[in-house]
DNA sequence: CGACGTAAGTTGCATGACAAAACTAATCCC
DNA sequence: GGGATTAGTTTTGTCATGCAACTTACGTCG
């Protein structure tokens, strides 16, 4: 609630400007982003002068394809490449990924390795990320300012206070990743947050300021455990204190199986990764999908595995559709995996449980499967803080 | 995202400067409000002399109780008295309801009639509506600038279309409120919205543009069914289409007993009213606090009932909080009206089945027994729209 | 091939909103 | 009654945008 001044003004049109250029599909003309933003030709040219010798911006040469249209050709104008960038992290349970991302939302440098981290020691954990974060940080290009870190951890995490205060599939409890990072990260400014979160974020926008379809979800995401987010508007929501999301905790059954957070009959229990595994007679090595193949194959006990999910997917999500009104649903992670198997069934029950289904029925996607969305979009976030107010980056 | 022209910035420093008059605990002063905006004491001058002029705020003639501080004594401003008001209205189950709030949240004239509209016919109910609200903004004092009026129904509304799509409890199905009000209104323009999401209006912002604590809660209503309401940040969630807040149909038990909605073991089934007299051996007719009587009397029944509620409550309040991360529950209706036998079992469960209870541990709240607060909140939803925009209410 | 039409982008001036600082007003205190 | 103190007003300056005229660069057509 702070008060507006005349810069504010030019702050605000400026991230307008910005916005705008990087939302649009085909590179706009400064004549393009007047008529979008309802601003006059005059201040949009000023704008975008400033956009552009600020590096954020960047005029495209293009001589190719002109419309063949009379009039002086158009200017198109476009995120610059390469000039700033911003430092994605994410531990999982099964890797660790570091990535530089760029405002074009290009990936100009990644490491990425498996490992098993659950249990394992957060000092010497974090250590070697820091030095596979070190490493693509050395792969920028010349010139190129990175403006933020982001980590993607798999718990319950403080983002003010920047500490991880649970994460039971790693076995990590009160974290501060920031210490273990610092000389690694030469004094980047590091943002902590949830994996689920990122990862929606990163669904939400595959690029800095750009939108994609939907923009507003329920997002799933799983490796061991069942992580969430539920974005509004393009926004994850993270709630009071950013805990929100924690949908693999919501209670399908009260009289279920006990789950580890000392409730029982959790999502969790029913479509963790463990649980399908599990429930199909497998080992908790195979992979989701070998269980996905196997149900295809006609294996009843796999099917039985994915059908029960399903089940129990359909149920909570139906509260959370019922209770949000946001009948769209990502499945990410293992989810994604064994995706085509859930998704009719997990359908047919929120039609049946939604309310509102009569009028709209929930739909559910399926997510890419990349295996580390998280530090995309901890990368993102970051960049975003930068078209949020582009005057920061510039002279003031 | 529209653009910001000269012009914006001296609405968006109006309706700054309204909020934080109104929002004040004590009437401050052009100075007290310089300091809480930042803005200069020019600027908030030239602002506040409109707002004065333009009646939406008035100097506060106090010559009481002058601080007996040196320098000269301060001019308090307020939220003008009787010059601008709304009108909310209230169709529920078992009353109508009519209200005229002003700026300050004042009631200047009502109207509420209990009746039994199960079942009633919508057109005859909505003349009768009609015919209370004429009567209540005959009541208007003079000079008294009426802007809008709200509508407060118990079921699944289009608040686009001003239709009302469904209200089983009334047995109402795509009724549009609009043309059968429109004489009486004498073409006041009419905003339709569910219940529970004008009570959680109401009990978030007891007048326009001043906040109560909370500002995120779960709000639960519930005259026969369960409504509610999900408030982050102040603002009723309406969700992708304004459907959200459907708590009462969040599965608690998916083999329990069926629903009117085609779904099984909807939270209603164990905590909707006539659910929980059924339960306690009562007939339909006894009302919600007779029921609390005879639980404190040691009624073996109706503390079961209760109890049962307070269960089926605790596990799809649990749901809730833990996608949401909104640890705080208002009850309203005829769960207020029981409220103090199911806190305890409600609170109980909620710290075993929330994730992060380990933290932060999830309150509940009882709501005023206010008969209708949907009325009021529709009244006050029309209202912030005058402080959100002042400069509308002005000469442009 | 040159004049014309058209659309993109730029320049100069007017407007208006806020900041800063000096000024006036009204009270307390000594 | 004078000085200190705080509230509110007036004056002047700054700055971002709108507006309109202008320049640029391209197609088109005779």
């Amino acid at each position: 609630m702070a008060n507006l001044r005349q810069a504010s003004l030019r702050h605000a049109n400026l991230a307008l400007v910005a916005r705008t250029v990087l939302a649009a599909d085909t590179p706009p003309s400064r004549a393009d982003v007047a008529a979008a933003t309802s601003l006059t030709r005059s201040t949009v040219s000023r704008l975008v002068d400033e956009l552009v010798a600020g590096g954020i911006l960047d005029e495209v040469e293009s001589v190719v394809g002109g419309p063949g249209r009379p009039g002086r050709p158009a200017t198109p104008l476009r995120a610059s490449t390469g000039r700033f960038a911003a430092l994605g992290l994410q531990v999982g349970v099964g890797h660790l990924a570091a990535r530089l991302v760029d405002l074009t939302g290009a990936v100009l440098a990644e490491r990425l390795v498996t490992a098993d981290l659950a249990g394992s020691r957060p000092g010497s954990t974090l250590r070697r990320l820091g030095t596979m974060a070190g490493r693509v940080l050395e792969g920028a290009p010349a010139g190129c300012h990175v403006v933020g870190a982001g980590l993607a951890l798999p718990g319950i995490v403080d983002v003010e206070d920047g500490r991880l205060l649970s994460a039971p599939n790693l076995g990590w409890e009160g974290v501060a990743p920031g210490a273990a990072l610092e000389t690694a990260l030469g004094g980047l400014p590091l943002r902590i947050g949830n994996e689920a979160d990122l990862a929606a974020h990163a669904y939400a926008h595959p690029a800095p300021g750009r939108d994609s379809q939907p923009q507003d979800f329920v997002y799933l995401s799983g490796e061991v455990g069942i992580g969430g987010a539920v974005v509004v508007d393009g926004e994850v929501m993270t709630g009071r204190h950013g805990w929100a999301g924690e949908i693999g905790h919501v209670c399908v059954d009260p009289d279920g199986p006990p789950c580890r957070c000392g409730s029982t009959g959790c999502l969790e229990q029913y479509a963790g990764r463990l649980a399908m595994l599990d429930a199909a007679g497998l080992d908790a090595s195979t992979t989701p999908s070998e269980l996905a193949e196997r149900a295809h194959a006609g294996d009843k006990e796999a099917r039985a595995a994915t059908q029960s999910a399903a089940r129990a997917l359909g149920v909570a999500l139906a509260g959370v559709v019922n209770v949000l009104d946001i009948p769209t649903v990502v499945l990410g992670g293992h989810l994604a995996q064994v995706g085509d198997l859930l998704t009719p069934d997990v359908e047919e029950i929120l039609g049946r449980r939604v309310l509102s289904a009569r009028w709209i029925s929930p739909r559910v996607v399926i997510a890419s499967d990349d295996p580390a969305p998280g530090a995309t979009g901890a990368a993102l976030l970051a960049l975003d803080e930068l078209v949020r107010d582009p005057a920061g980056a510039l002279g003031h």
